[in-house]
DNA sequence: CGGATAATGTAAACACCATTTACAATGATT
DNA sequence: AATCATTGTAAATGGTGTTTACATTATCCG
């Protein structure tokens, strides 16, 4: 019979050890990032959450931002992932670019923490290997699917570069509400999808 | 004779008074995000720059995020001017259209700084109405040239959402270097050109 | 099994930071 | 010249990131 879970897995009173504080670090940041937007996360707090010291977290990782840092590479992970899964629901070629796109789209939505992490919080991406090595592979399997998709390399290069920009573009202007503060309307992501076919459907002559 | 100015201009030794310690700080908060990034910037360092007490910058702003909102505000602002002169220039509505875009480009590029504060600062924008009517006026701008670029309101709203999002995912991309580091080569906002220009002269139909 | 050792926690301390308060110096106005 | 708003200071408060020395627990090896 499994304890209630809180949100964050707290302490146990009587116990010393915590048992798994590494994640529950990382949900209580998550959870003030949510709360508190990209800039309301101290280390003191979640501390706190995960009803620790606050030199505990020190044990975890090496300072703040490099909790931070693992963070946005769960978040870059779990992006792969969910394209890698909308793409291979397979379909047309044209349809797997498109379903890609909706997945990015989809993930600036659902994962609005994650997302402000990844791209909010001002980290120094070029300190975390593993995170510029995610990132790279993100362009490889958009870079793959232009190749496909185009004659030329040339082409698949230009192909790539504008779709990765123009989804990502979206996704921001979407994250911080200025799309449908423009509109005047909510949006879902759904709403852009006409914007992204029409721009995979127009050849590059 | 002009006294022989500071980076960022301090208080006289002998004075009380520091003459323009508001544009003092704001100076001294953008070479911190400069040098440090866009978390490396605090309220005490800038003072000391400005060569003030750290009780100060409370006469001129509410708090840090007020000083950093008037930043932004200022780029915003700048960001405006520059592409007000680039359709200026005038030639043909597709050349403004690129020209626009180009402007905004090169603004990611030459005020990094001020890139940074707009928009990986996170800053709660809605606190800031001032920025929200920015932010809007500047869509207005793209909204006029799409609706005389395209045939019907619909078509303008795509054209103008999705332009909108391509510039600022490329800027994006570009200044947090995913671009270049993609490409494994430094690239400039002119290479980006083409990206552009194709964009543009595909026919939503 | 039991003891050594690694892993994981705590408490206390440090320097820095944002912000407030009471007060001082200066500038502007009548 | 007296008055009052503006703009600065010093000192204090409570929060933060981080380090250090020490305490507890888990793990591994004889």
């Amino acid at each position: 019979m499994p304890v209630k879970k809180a949100i964050v897995q707290r302490k146990a009173k009587g116990e010393y050890h915590h048992g798994d504080l590494k994640t529950s670090l990382k949900q209580a940041a998550l959870r003030l990032v949510r709360e508190r937007g990209p800039r309301g996360f101290s280390l003191n707090e979640a501390s706190r959450l995960a009803g620790v010291s606050v030199a505990a977290p020190y044990r975890h990782f090496d300072d703040k931002d490099a909790l931070l840092a693992e963070i946005a590479r769960d978040g870059y992970e779990l992006l792969k992932l969910e394209i890698y899964k909308s793409v291979e629901k397979g379909g047309s070629l044209r349809d797997q670019i498109i379903e890609s796109g909706m997945a990015y789209l989809r993930f600036a939505r659902n994962h609005a923490d994650y997302f402000s992490v990844m791209f909010q919080s001002g980290l120094n991406r070029s300190k975390y290997p593993e995170i510029e090595r995610l990132v790279k592979a993100g362009l490889g399997v958009i870079l793959d699917l232009a190749k496909q998709y185009e004659r030329t390399p040339a082409l698949a290069e230009v192909r790539a570069v504008s779709t990765w920009a123009l989804v990502h573009g979206l996704a921001m202007l979407d994250h911080d509400g200025a799309l449908s503060a423009a509109a005047g309307k909510a949006r879902s992501p759904e709403q852009l999808r006409p914007v992204l076919e029409r721009f995979v459907d127009q050849p590059y002559n």
